[in-house]
DNA sequence: ACCAGCTAATGAAACGTTTCATACAACCTA
DNA sequence: TAGGTTGTATGAAACGTTTCATTAGCTGGT
């Protein structure tokens, strides 16, 4: 059987209409009478027809089609934004396209030009430092495009944040609270703006505080399980006299290496070492010790960076809104020596 | 500043050449004497003109993206397939579209709908039971559509799978040879076939056992954190007697959520009950009581996914093929008594 | 001086929709 | 009966590319 694609045309013959009137059934069925419908759909039916999307939006001018770029796909916290994305644009009858920039430029940057060639309808997108440009170009164009987990620099766009300094300030507070003196802050790359606000969050607990503390950094080039393990492992051949005695990590998948790396090598969490997590992902509860962490509200930042695109594409006098939630450290028995 | 998007006809007026010869800049540059290429990518650089990729695919009667429909993508098996999809999409040019079918089958539906509209290049697809009727329908549009973690029917189509009789027959001979005699078979849906399998293979190893073992099931409807915690509860709360020595999970989120819950009702894992998942996701290895799991080797899977569906779209004398990896099972405490 | 064989560039047709101005009835109203 | 109104269907233009047959301008060989 040859692959056969009936366009519009052959539907119309078919059902003995013209052409804009099987456009017509197709987009404004209540113009058409009854009975004429029935049969156009009739032919539909038989014909096997399925509308050409290129055609469509050729016409339109514009895709059906949300355009996602986040960091890191595997890591839990963004397919929880996803998810939220999805959610909303489903319901609107758009399908989302999920782009993985791996926190490296050069992706992030293709990525958008293929978004851009496509006519997406919107990007949002979690921009990796110094993509502005690339951005405003796709602004340029007429693509809306929301920022999120990133607070907008200006009012002239859309931005869904989670107060990072808030978060980095909670977790500080909370080991400082719990009697820590040495403190290290285990790090993603410091061009990402979340890792440089949490940071500062700490920073500025430690400097509110009245005892005096130890703030160290180790940085890892990519946050996540693998590098969270060997900073464990680097970690856990300190001397006991400098090693640090609570590590709050920029998210959970370092925490989950760092945990791994450290039970492995004999120490005990939190006895010798407390652990204080970052977007308390579903697995933040299920660890090996149940791990403290800066709970984000993930699928409601997808959905309301969804909504905000969405109202900027349709509504003619939209806003820019600047939308920030707070975090909620989530206490866990990895940094709870009472607990445990 | 108004959105200006010029067209190729601006791009050639601008660069005093034909719409013809943008057209070959951009597609052939190698046909464009230097000079003219160069005035014409300085056009387009002055105008910043991007292609509409619309009008292009409209002449070209195929869009340049892949559909990839999976069952969860908050399964980090999942987003590990799907980066090995996107790694070989990417790499010739190729934009992924993901979707969640959440074990749907309207939402799989409308999703194949959209992809077909769209005349995706392809379609990589872990199908629900039952969805075989939509998928004949793409294919008769043309649209090519590899099975992946399901191995096909026929000859007639591509599939990547792995092994699932094999696997389920792996975890079980390993729980009949460390001594258990009654075991649980914690399942997802039953409609899955990877479930089937996997139950399958597990009763296959206890008929070849020549030591008599109580293979119980509990159904779950959906696999996930959440329902293997709730899981677990009915199993903590069972007398000592009668409940499993060992639990095997059709995959790792219930294995986690799983043992969770026992550690919680206070039972010690893997004295009290042992467990071993499957899929072998990072996180599995990271758990409160390191988890056994049979491992897939899920890049691989999308990978191979991609490239079969990329040798149909653009080889003529593609012939089918149906890939089975093996699994293989990884043993941790979770179910070593000899190791805790 | 003529033709053959190149390389470059051109212009128009085609892809499959949607949209919009228009046409045709049929029905009402004055 | 003329003029308006409403409901339905039509046909052609337009969207922005790519493709392909054609032409134009050279070079070199006879």
């Amino acid at each position: 059987m040859k692959p056969s694609v009936p366009n519009i045309r052959q539907v119309a013959e078919y059902a003995g209409v013209s052409v804009g009137t099987v456009s017509n059934v197709l987009n404004r069925p209540d113009l058409v009478a009854p009975s004429t419908r029935e049969r156009v759909q009739a032919a539909i039916k038989e014909l096997n027809f399925v509308r050409n999307d290129s055609a469509r939006q050729l016409r339109a001018g514009r895709s059906r089609t949300l355009g996602l770029v986040v960091l890191d796909i595997s890591n839990p916290f963004f397919t929880d934004v996803a998810r939220g994305v999805e959610e909303i644009a489903n319901h609107n009858g758009l399908a989302v396209i999920v782009c993985n920039s791996d926190d490296d430029t050069e992706k992030e940057s293709s990525h958008l030009d293929l978004l851009n060639e496509m006519r997406v309808q919107g990007v949002l997108i979690n921009p990796i430092e110094g993509s502005d440009k690339k951005i405003e170009m796709l602004r340029e164009h007429g693509t809306p495009v929301v920022l999120f987990d990133r607070q907008a620099a200006s009012e002239g766009e859309c931005s869904v944040a989670v107060n990072d300094l808030l978060g980095g300030r909670q977790a500080l507070t909370h080991l400082i609270d719990t009697g820590h003196q040495r403190v290290l802050f285990l790090s993603g790359p410091f061009h990402l703006r979340q890792v440089q606000e949490r940071h500062e969050g700490a920073v500025a607990a430690v400097e509110a505080s009245s005892t005096p503390l130890d703030l160290d950094v180790m940085t890892t080039p990519t946050p996540n399980v693998t590098t969270g393990r060997s900073a464990g492992d680097r970690i856990a051949a300190m001397p006991p006299s400098t090693r640090p005695t609570a590590v709050f990590c920029a998210n959970d998948l370092l925490a989950l290496g760092l945990l791994q790396a450290l039970t492995h090598a004999g120490l005990q969490v939190p006895h010798d070492i407390a652990i204080v997590g970052y977007d308390d992902i579903d697995f933040a509860a299920a660890a090996a010790v149940p791990l403290s962490s800066v709970r984000q509200p993930r699928q409601q930042l997808g959905r309301t960076g969804a909504e905000l695109l969405l109202d900027e594409t349709t509504n003619p006098d939209h806003e820019h809104q600047q939308v920030t939630f707070e975090p909620e450290l989530i206490v866990r028995r990895s940094s709870d020596l009472q607990r445990s």
